[in-house]
DNA sequence: AATCGTAGCAACCGCAGCTCA
DNA sequence: CTGAGCTGCGGTTGCTACGAT
């Protein structure tokens, strides 16, 4: 098991990053792609780890965040999820376009997590804590296993599997149909009765939400956190609805290889509207392997094409396309970085707006 | 005005898993 | 088969802003 080799080289800088480094990374991405995070902050002339610069692209500078605060819908979602997954921040993270899994572990851990004691919802197991306690005097109560979820491995294998890798859609029954079935009897009505409901049922097998009828449903705990009734379900946002009943949970297993086909080529959702798709195919950010990359670091027509298209791409994102944007819909653009929602305040905003024009100014 | 506690968030650390020579 | 190199993930830390006292 290596470990990576940033870890032995101690001059490399630390800490947050500054204007600058952003800029030369944007730059050295939009041009050329990643390729080997390795070999990123060679190329792009950062004193960083490619661990560092994979981690600030992922987080904070890819231009398909969503950023702001998270809404009622969206923290309902990474509940139940939570309550199938465990702390799987990167598969919860998936089924929410536009967030990060440090953005919804930060999330959880911060807010979800107290407001769920609050109302009485142990967050590990999402039970009446009352429950929970109860449990603890049971010894066989159930502990999370190694995969983080609360199934048992020895006798629900096929179920521990399913939800930790989550095939969400497939025509084959799972092995224990009683887990979903009791953890989703709620789901099920739900979706039955709302056809846009974002619950959860949308996320299971076809077969399996269409089978047996619940028994009478205990509330889950996003429903006690949000105290919803059925008659009056929140209105979904339109692109998150549209990712939601989307069959993006169809998709392969995430390799590296698909990865950027799945969530970056089409916007997250399997639909074509993302702007990392154009009429001639995906963008290249990071498919080019180690090999090719040099290639087209070192100026040849494949790396002058991606630059190209890149560009063409890029400065369409509205981002990108100065002040007036970002001013005029702060909730909504790419570049909606972390410091223009929530508590911060207009100092603040615009501070980092300034911070951000001049990562991004010379290319608008 | 100063101090303290807390919340939110970016970034780091260490490990696991995968690929490939 | 083995180990190095790399990516990705989850846990944790540390910094900053903000509110309460």
């Amino acid at each position: 098991m290596g470990r990576h080799s940033c870890c032995y080289k101690q001059k490399l800088r630390k800490g947050l990053w500054s204007p600058e480094e952003d800029e030369k990374l944007i730059k050295h991405i939009t041009k050329f792609g990643h390729g080997c995070w390795s070999s990123v902050p060679k190329l792009a002339g950062l004193e960083r780890c490619g661990k560092s610069c994979r981690l600030r692209w992922i987080n904070y500078l890819r231009p398909d965040l969503k950023r702001g605060t998270f809404s009622q819908q969206e923290e309902k979602l990474i509940i139940e999820l939570h309550a199938v997954l465990g702390n799987k921040w990167s598969q919860i993270a998936a089924q929410l376009p536009g967030r990060t899994d440090n953005e919804i572990k930060n999330l959880w851990n911060s807010s979800i997590k107290k407001k769920l004691r609050q109302r009485g919802i142990d967050p590990n197991t999402h039970k009446p804590l009352s429950e929970v306690n109860d449990d603890r005097k049971d010894p066989s109560s159930n502990e999370k296993n190694s995969q983080g979820s609360y199934l048992d491995e020895k006798t629900e294998p096929a179920a521990a599997a399913m939800a930790s890798s989550y095939p969400l859609i497939d025509n084959s029954p799972p092995a224990t149909h009683e887990f979903f079935l009791n953890r989703f009897v709620t789901t099920h009505e739900t979706a039955t009765k709302q056809p846009d409901s974002h619950h959860l049922s949308r996320f299971l097998p076809f077969s399996y939400t269409q089978q047996t009828p619940p028994p009478a449903p205990p509330p889950e705990s996003a429903d006690l956190f949000f105290n919803t009734d059925s008659k009056s379900s929140p209105e979904l946002i339109p692109e998150y609805t549209s990712s939601i009943s989307n069959p993006l949970l169809s998709a392969p297993p995430r390799t590296t290889a698909n990865f950027h086909q799945n969530n970056w080529g089409s916007g997250n959702n399997g639909s074509n509207n993302g702007f990392f798709q154009t009429n001639s195919g995906y963008h290249p950010w990071g498919l080019t392997d180690c090999t090719k990359t040099q290639n087209s670091v070192n100026g040849g027509v494949e790396g002058e094409q991606d630059y190209i298209k890149w560009n063409d791409q890029f400065l369409q994102v509205p981002f990108l396309m100065g002040k007036s944007s970002i001013e005029s819909k702060p909730e909504v653009n790419f570049g909606n970085h972390e410091l223009y929602h929530g508590h911060q305040s207009v100092d603040t905003y615009n501070k980092h707006f300034q911070r951000i024009s001049t990562s991004y100014g010379h290319f608008s």
